[in-house]
DNA sequence: ATTTGAATTTGCGCTTTAACAAACATGGTA
DNA sequence: TACCATGTTTGTTAAAGCGCAAATTCAAAT
């Protein structure tokens, strides 16, 4: 495999304040590899060994229940950390991660945390952060689930996806990798076939269009009018 | 205010690896304060001055939405660090905490959080374990609200009570603090008049006991079918 | 002792949404 | 090209659980 270039990572929060020498040194260790869609990176239960870092592309983390239901605990970005395991005191993988497209992902053995958080603290503290944001997160979903009613939720999920993973089109923003109506219920405790109502109604009345896992969000605002609870469609 | 004892917090999993003289220091540093039940300790979206350790009682921990909707995140127990928003990264607390009992609680000064966490490594890294047991639960508990329905999740908060904060009696095991039916509906997204029929239908089986704000579960094993979704009543 | 407010219980109607079912569309693959 | 797996739409039905209302019990305050 060829050598890394510092430039892939140098913008990438968790490392800021790493100097160039050094992250070539992160680089050098790491591991690099490509999954396709579909691919899993690593399955709830298993062995932690490895953390991540997602170079480009989009992996989506979920859930497994004792009864089989599956839910989508996060999509993770080109430029996040995932799996780490170690951050949080676990050694097994709590979820499930899986290629949502194609993607480049490197890896560190889970013994070279001790090592880079020791020498570098602010990857420490960045990373914990992002362990804070999450919990932010999903704290906030916690009080979505318990308070909003279905429509509020899958408008607010859809309105997410646009913002985080959005890429802007002539028509509107694109959510920018598949994802299916299954997907969604996952993500807003609900089932496919309500969100699929949902979105029908939501493209006669213009908001968004869609096709098979593709969407493209042109209203916004009325979205965000629906995500806010009000209820006149 | 007189001294305060190193045992007080010796036993406190957050502490543990730092030594006797050093706990001392910490314990020079620290406010030491008694909240009456039902007292604020902090607001939610309040500046994050301080960060707490709950020495004993009970404290509630909750969320408000921009609806007036609340629901309950999580019970602090006795021995737990709280309002950590310095650790997550944030200058203003995400939530509200109150004291469901009288309490004694311990305080530091927010910039004490990096004097702290740079001279005794470990504390560091017990805490962020603490956060990660936090997501972990908080994603748990996102599980059950979206796979599950609403007695099962009832009886699981019933349940989780009663473990971590149970004291046995010849009867059975009693929830150590005040807690309404209310209360219950805030922390598994139902209402009040769901989780009083519920309680009062169990009682009539015999599985727990209740009167006004308290609890105690007779059938444990009982209740665990009941959360695990086995619908005979 | 009386009052007042909070917590609880209970009944009933109704909305939301899950469950079931079946047809249909689409894209990849043999 | 035809087939097949996967995803989507849509209709119908039924149940879960919420909203509303009213009665009741209990505890604390005056």
């Amino acid at each position: 495999m060829s050598a890394l270039d510092v430039s892939l990572v140098a913008g990438i929060p968790s490392f800021r304040g790493i100097e160039a020498a050094d992250l070539k040194q992160l680089l050098t260790d790491a591991r690099s590899r490509r999954y396709e869609k579909g691919e899993a990176i690593f399955n709830q239960g298993g062995d932690a060994h490895s953390f991540f870092l997602l170079l480009d592309g989009y992996v989506r983390v979920s859930r497994l229940t004792a009864e089989g239901d599956q839910i989508i605990v996060r999509y993770i970005c080109s430029g996040e950390l995932f799996g780490i395991a170690q951050a949080l005191g676990l050694n097994k993988y709590p979820a499930n991660a899986v290629a949502a497209v194609d993607c480049i992902v490197l890896s560190w053995s889970d013994n070279y945390w001790n090592v880079i958080t020791k020498k570098h603290p602010t990857f420490a503290t960045n990373t914990y952060q992002t362990v804070g944001a999450r919990l932010q997160e999903s704290q906030e979903r916690l009080v979505e689930l318990s308070t909003e009613r279905v429509e509020q939720r899958v408008a607010n999920a859809v309105l997410n996806l646009a913002q985080q993973t959005g890429r802007k089109t002539d028509e509107g923003i694109l959510i920018d990798f598949p994802i299916s109506r299954k997907d969604i219920s996952e993500m807003t405790g609900t089932t496919l076939h309500t969100v699929s109502r949902l979105l029908s109604s939501w493209e006669q009345h213009g908001i968004l269009t869609s096709e098979r896992k593709r969407i493209t969000v042109l209203e916004g605002h009325q979205l965000a009018i629906i995500a806010a609870g009000d209820r006149s469609k």
